[in-house]
DNA sequence: TGAATTGCAGACATCACGTCTGTAAATTAT
DNA sequence: ATAATTTACAGACGTGATGTCTGCAATTCA
């Protein structure tokens, strides 16, 4: 069955949830962010763990600064796409609609929510014909 | 950071597909589906998979036949929901209506998806006025 | 120049998970 | 009834993902 790597992992998105909201951040302000009490050992491992993601490409470095700063390669809304193609590939085969009425269906929308959600529809029905 | 098990591990989730695909299966006939070769090891496999599933309440097993039968415990759907609502939380503080939009928003709908949809948003309308 | 901070390479520990072995229980065949 | 086969079950193992740390070089600052 072969287990397969996580696209990203709870550690990695710990740190680019906190670059989101900050934009830019140097190692040592997320580490101080994530463990306050910020022994090295843990600021090592937030090194790593920025090296891990900017490897995937999720997070830019600038080398031109000194310390580092690091900054958001990809939109939140990217990786809520790929997770849900993710469990699309895995439960509906690939295919997103059902993804679409399981949260309608199951979800408590607010007349409000259904309303912007009928605004998207009208959107793309203006834009496709 | 602490990894977290999997709700349902890949593993798992394929002996479960065969479950919804047959309704009642036996080890023999889930072995012979998922490992053609059907070693008695690969057997020992499914019948510990098939051991977790049911201490997950994701499946249902008759231990009145001989051959033990096995069914699903669970809908495909109520999986979905739960994969969409962990993502929701890894990404979204737990809020679901982020995902619809971003689902609308990317996933190539159809003309006759959007009308689907439309349908289903209509009917929650009614029922809650 | 020395002290402190940062960057980086590599390694380690733990645990999830897929897999297998060995044995007892039940059933079927002889 | 007894042997052979099938099934159930308990326990254990191997691998790899992932979070973490150590050690040292490079850089900056006092």
């Amino acid at each position: 069955m072969a287990r397969t790597p996580q696209d990203i992992t709870d550690a990695e998105l710990s740190v680019l949830q906190v670059i989101w909201e900050r934009q830019i951040a140097t190692v040592r302000e997320l580490t101080e962010r994530l463990y306050p009490e910020g022994t090295s050992a843990q600021h090592a491992t937030v090194q790593k763990l920025l090296e891990r993601l900017e490897a995937k490409n999720y997070v830019k470095r600038n080398r031109q600064t000194w310390p580092h700063q690091f900054s958001a390669a990809i939109e939140r809304e990217f990786l809520i796409v790929r997770q849900l193609q993710s469990t699309a590939d895995k439960l509906c085969q690939g295919e997103l609609h059902p993804l679409l009425t399981s949260l309608v269906k199951t979800h408590g929308m607010t007349a409000k929510e259904r309303k912007s959600l009928r605004g998207l529809l009208d959107e793309l029905d203006r834009e496709k014909k």
